[in-house]
DNA sequence: CGCGGAATAC
DNA sequence: GTATTCCGCG
């Protein structure tokens, strides 16, 4: 069998899916207007990455009110939505522009589509579009390519990676619908809007999935080639685009968001008679669940997803949990030395560890000091609440498996670390359940890119000597938080004999680190302290430093002020005095697990943090660029 | 224009 | 929770 056959939780087809809400919102919206071509006179990116201006708010109003139904939509109302992302740190004003806002890729869905390949590269860019990373050097880039490697803080903000071609809009699906009552006298329907409903299954996937086929070309001719930085839209500061094969390093313009396709190449079969937003059934081959495996490992460790989204995935093996080191670095030696032989460093297996989430605000009052999360391994017993979370460490590793899993497409999870490694232990539940605000913010993940720089710097002994504040700026670690589980009737999908049971201990306890890419640095799961001092760990002192200068710097800068009400100080004190010692990271409790974030990992596979969240971006982009915004029939 | 509170709708 | 609707303020 060359495909294997999957299901996705429907979360992961819905572009409404983001978090909280079901249907479409405005900043989708916004973006799938971006994307076309044809509403170009009407709203465009224009400026700085990310940046974008409403040149006809009345039309814009006008589009999304047919949209929504809601014929009374002005611009005013418009912009009071609008308004309401600053808070939520999507988009920003633009000060000084009229009608120009500022989108903050960064915090934009990407846990909400893991699947996005990650293998396609970067590419050009569309003006001030796609703030994003240059694909190119992500680890995970499927067919691998030359990373463009590291570039500096600035530069990674500001890289390309424009995934919103205009091309898109051939893909257009309808942006805009007449209500149905034609109330607006848009029908603003456009080609693709065919009949609402409809088809709209396979339409809609279809389409997202041709497109790329097209996309470079179209990408070419409109933006240039990756090689032209020096366009004068062009958000390349340098060229990422050293690697070879130019053309490889194009991302796929349109690539799936959703697509499940992680490759641009790489057809995905819709199940015909499944919807897809019914939770359809969709054949992949191999090397598409690899790469969307890998991207959704990759997610997971960049957003700390909760573990539990690798239930969604079918054909992980989830590792034993008792299963002995040993065994596990045996095999993942071999697995490694194999895949180096044939893959590129970036498909590495890597440990990641998941942080320990913020604390509600309630339990903040009630706990200022460490909070022990009574981390009972058992706690995962509740199926449905995968928020009991606590957490347990184990360690996943994809990668050199993969390759095993394009002939039956399995792909095992290995522990890395057992659970019961007390040191470790200390858990992360970034269920959703929690009552918690995880999703918002706190530094799920504790190698945030930013502070990856930091890192990097600390790690060359030149240590801050170069610290640029406004790096930081749009990289921000909040993150939407991560897609509800998958259906009950989903599970099935692991095909290892571990039994669900296992698969629950398990996943809310994951936590792995980063598994040193032979040679490449530090050993294998060694004690925080360690490897992790000079190379890993951003201490906590510097974290804070950073958070205070952050601040000051937003209120003066015109990105400014994301926080707000959304991280009031209080918080951030809160969240020191529970750190306590300044030294830990985030990762984790106090258990000084310090042990380094998986940036190292990274590293050593030419990557950097920067290149991932670079990638991160990029997903966005092109998930964003894929979403197909139906129009519920009003 | 732009902001953000408040109430309300869904 | 995400808008929509209103609205006063600068």
């Amino acid at each position: 069998p060359k495909t294997a056959r999957f299901a996705f939780p429907e979360w992961a087809y819905k572009p409404e899916s983001s978090p909280g809400s079901r249907q479409i919102q405005l900043w989708h919206f916004i973006l799938e207007l971006l994307r076309k071509e044809e509403y170009h006179d009407v709203i465009a990116w224009q400026g700085d990455y990310g940046e974008f201006v409403i040149k006809d708010p009345d039309e814009v109003a006008r589009l999304w009110g047919a949209r929504k139904c809601k014929p009374q939509m002005n611009y005013d109302k418009l912009s009071r939505a609008l308004r309401y992302y600053y808070n939520k740190r999507i988009l920003h004003k633009t000060k000084g522009k009229r009608f120009t806002y500022k989108f903050n890729f960064n915090k934009l869905v990407l846990v909400n589509y893991p699947f996005i390949d990650m293998g396609s590269t970067g590419s050009s860019v569309p003006q001030s579009a796609p703030p994003v990373p240059t694909g190119a050097g992500t680890h995970f880039r499927f067919p691998p390519s030359t990373p463009s490697e590291v570039l500096s803080p600035n530069e990674d903000l500001r890289s390309p990676g424009g995934m919103f071609s205009s091309v898109a809009r051939r893909m257009a699906r309808g942006s805009v619908s007449d209500c149905s009552d034609g109330t607006s006298a848009n029908s603003e329907i456009e080609e693709g809007n065919t009949g609402a409903g409809e088809e709209r299954g396979e339409r809609g996937y279809r389409s997202i999935i041709h497109p790329r086929l097209t996309t470079h070309e179209a990408l070419f001719r409109m933006y240039g080639g990756p090689g032209n930085p020096g366009e004068p839209l062009s958000p390349f500061p340098a060229s990422p685009l050293p690697g070879p094969g130019g053309a490889s390093l194009l991302a796929p313009p349109l690539s799936p968001a959703l697509s499940m396709t992680p490759t641009s190449h790489l057809p995905y079969t819709p199940s015909p008679t499944l919807s897809p937003m019914l939770g359809s059934h969709f054949s992949f081959n191999p090397e598409d669940m690899k790469r969307y495996l890998q991207a959704h490992t990759q997610s997971v460790y960049n957003y700390g997803l909760s573990p539990r989204a690798f239930l969604q995935y079918p054909n992980i093996v989830i590792p034993q949990p008792h299963r002995p080191d040993k065994a596990g670095l045996t095999e993942r030696g071999a697995a490694e030395r194999a895949e180096r032989a044939t893959t590129p460093p970036h498909m590495s297996p890597f440990k990641f560890k998941l942080q320990p989430p913020p604390l509600g605000r309630k339990q903040r009052e009630g706990q200022s000091q460490s909070k022990p999360r009574q981390s009972s391994l058992s706690s995962g017993s509740g199926s449905g609440s995968m928020s009991s979370t606590s957490g347990l460490g184990s360690s996943l590793s994809f990668g050199s498996d993969l390759s095993s899993a394009s002939g039956s497409g399995l792909i095992s999870v290995e522990p890395i670390s057992d659970i019961d490694s007390e040191e470790e232990v200390e858990v992360t539940d970034i269920s959703d359940e929690d009552p918690d605000e995880r999703d918002e913010e706190f530094e799920l993940f504790a190698p945030r890119h930013p502070r990856a720089s930091d890192h990097h710097h600390l790690a060359n002994g030149s240590a801050r000597t170069q610290h640029q504040p406004h790096t930081d700026e749009d990289l921000d670690e909040d993150v939407f938080k991560a897609p509800a589980p998958p259906p009950p009737g989903l599970m099935p999908f692991f095909t290892s004999q571990h039994t669900l049971s296992s698969v629950h201990r398990m996943l809310p306890t994951l936590k792995s680190e980063p598994i040193e890419p032979g040679e490449s640095n530090t050993p294998p799961s060694q004690p925080p302290m360690a490897g992790a001092p000079q190379t890993k760990c951003i201490p906590l002192k510097l974290r804070f430093k950073r958070r205070w200068s952050e601040d000051q710097r937003m209120e003066a800068s015109q990105e400014e002020s994301d926080d707000k009400k959304v991280r009031p100080e209080e918080e951030r004190e809160r969240e020191m005095q529970s750190n306590g010692q300044m030294e830990m990271e985030e990762d984790g409790m106090g258990s000084g697990d310090g042990d380094s974030p998986p940036m190292l990992a990274y590293e050593g596979s030419l990557a950097t943090p920067l290149a991932s969240h670079r990638r991160a971006t990029a997903e966005l982009h092109r998930a964003t660029a894929q979403l197909s915004l139906e129009n519920k029939d009003c």
